[in-house]
DNA sequence: GTCAATTCACATGAAAGAGACCACGGTCTAGTG
DNA sequence: CTAGACCGTGGTCTCTTTCATGTGAATTGACGA
């Protein structure tokens, strides 16, 4: 019977007239022949980055721009280029490149380290080595011999938010100590003010030169769409208007190209499963929920047991202020914390303190799952006010999660 | 009525502890020739 | 004699607690008109 149904189901998948040519294209990681609307940048870059063809080492640099702007991609792709370059003339020059935000990967100034020096073929334990002592290893590396190092730095940002700014510090200052070798730093962030709580003089070296990706525009972003549905979808598959949409979707968020990118896979994706010829606007209705609930759902299921019981709690609440129509009424920290102990007796969880609780919150804030705010109300003391920033239709299959994931027998 | 002081209910910071992970060097043990 | 097992020490890292300090406006109460 199984079988059966199966086979059916693999053939009919089969001979489903697919929509994508190439769907890799709209994958976040692809990388383009060409980059619209990014001239600028890229000239800029090159000219900088061009010195260490001449063996002089760049200045460091620091680009700056909102996500999905093109930050990473540019970068990459003029490095790449530069590398190329370089092999030819014979000469020795190393791009190691570093996603600072890859947790249990980069994020602290040890693993930073460690993961340079992996990056250019060395050897180091994942812990237990004193941080010193990888600075030595990674020293050793760059300087045994000549050669010229550039450093991306990406999402530098969290970096120093998490650990400070010793890493930079140390790395903009390692060029004195070297013998043969020359190291420039690339760092890019997507906070524009990040370099404002930074140690003076990290800013002034690291900032050497800066390059600011503005956001996209609508238009820009249409140009990038079609430029990369024309190879991702069979042709004549997309009706008017959606590539439109989908620009429009994306300049409303800030410009960021990704988030355009994946809203017109999903939204092909949406469509093939339905068994659409063609992909219409109303798809990418569809593919925005999706994508977000999926988000949602991704992040409350990843958290940690304490974080859920604390999303819990606060979904219990939302609820019940709701039911009453009290629309006055919103949560407050207090009110959660009652909350969260009466369930961790509940289901035998160790009930944190308020303390640790208030930064769960502000945690799930960050995340983008709740929404808060501090206020003062006077008298009556100062605390978060708190909102869910869940999407009804997400509301319920978050809370089934929840209890699932939580051991709630109910 | 006006103004400064008070007060609430937490927010926010800093430091330090617990416990998991790990490297390294030294010591012990059992197996080998 | 040697490879491997087994410590103890010292390191990182995350999550957490403890202690301390900060904070914005409603409230209070003294003051003067």
């Amino acid at each position: 019977m199984k079988g059966v149904r199966l086979k059916g189901f693999f053939e009919n998948f089969l001979n489903k007239e697919f929509l994508f040519s190439n769907k890799q294209v709209l994958q976040s990681n692809y990388d383009p022949e060409s980059i619209p609307h990014r001239d600028q940048q890229i000239e800029q870059i090159a000219n900088i980055l061009g010195s260490s063809l001449l063996y002089q080492k760049p200045s460091n640099l620091f680009c700056y721009g909102e996500t999905g702007t093109g930050k990473t991609l540019i970068i990459k792709s003029v490095a790449r280029d530069l590398l190329a370059t370089a092999k030819e003339k014979g000469i020795n020059l190393e791009v190691l490149y570093t996603n600072c935000k890859l947790k249990n990967t980069a994020d602290t100034e040890y693993r930073v380290i460690a993961e340079l020096i992996r990056a250019m073929g060395g050897e180091v334990p994942k812990t237990g080595l004193p941080t010193q002592e990888v600075y030595r290893i990674f020293t050793h590396f760059v300087d045994s011999k000549k050669q010229l190092v550039l450093l991306i730095l990406d999402e530098i940002d969290q970096l120093v938010a998490k650990t400070g700014d010793e890493i930079l510090y140390t790395l903009t200052r390692m060029n004195s100590e070297l013998k043969n070798a020359q190291i420039s730093i690339i760092g890019i962030s997507n906070n524009l003010v990040f370099t404002d709580n930074l140690d003076p003089r990290v800013k002034s070296s690291l900032s050497e030169e800066e390059i600011n990706f503005h956001p996209y525009n609508a238009l820009q972003l249409q140009d990038i769409l079609n430029q990369r549905a024309k190879e991702a979808f069979k042709p004549e598959v997309i009706e008017m208007g959606v590539i439109e949409k989908c620009a429009a979707y994306a300049a409303r968020e800030h410009g960021d190209a990704r988030r355009a990118l994946e809203l017109l896979r999903v939204a092909g994706e949406v469509a093939e499963r339905n068994d659409e010829k063609k992909l219409m606007i109303k798809h990418i209705d569809v593919a925005e929920e999706k994508i977000e609930k999926d988000r949602v759902l991704d992040i409350i299921s990843t958290q940690p047991k304490q974080h859920q019981a604390v999303l819990y709690s606060i979904m219990k609440i939302n609820e019940e202020t709701e039911e009453i129509k009290n629309k006055g009424e919103s949560l407050f920290t207090g009110d959660i914390y009652e909350l969260y102990k009466k369930f961790c007796s509940e289901i035998r969880l160790r009930p944190l303190t308020q303390r640790r609780v208030s930064d769960i919150i502000s945690e799930l804030d960050m995340l983008g799952i709740i929404n808060g705010k501090v206020v003062s109300n006077g008298r009556y003391g100062r605390t978060r006010k708190i909102a869910l920033a869940i999407q009804n239709t997400t509301k319920s299959k978050a809370k089934e999660t929840l209890e699932k994931s939580l051991g709630f027998s109910k």
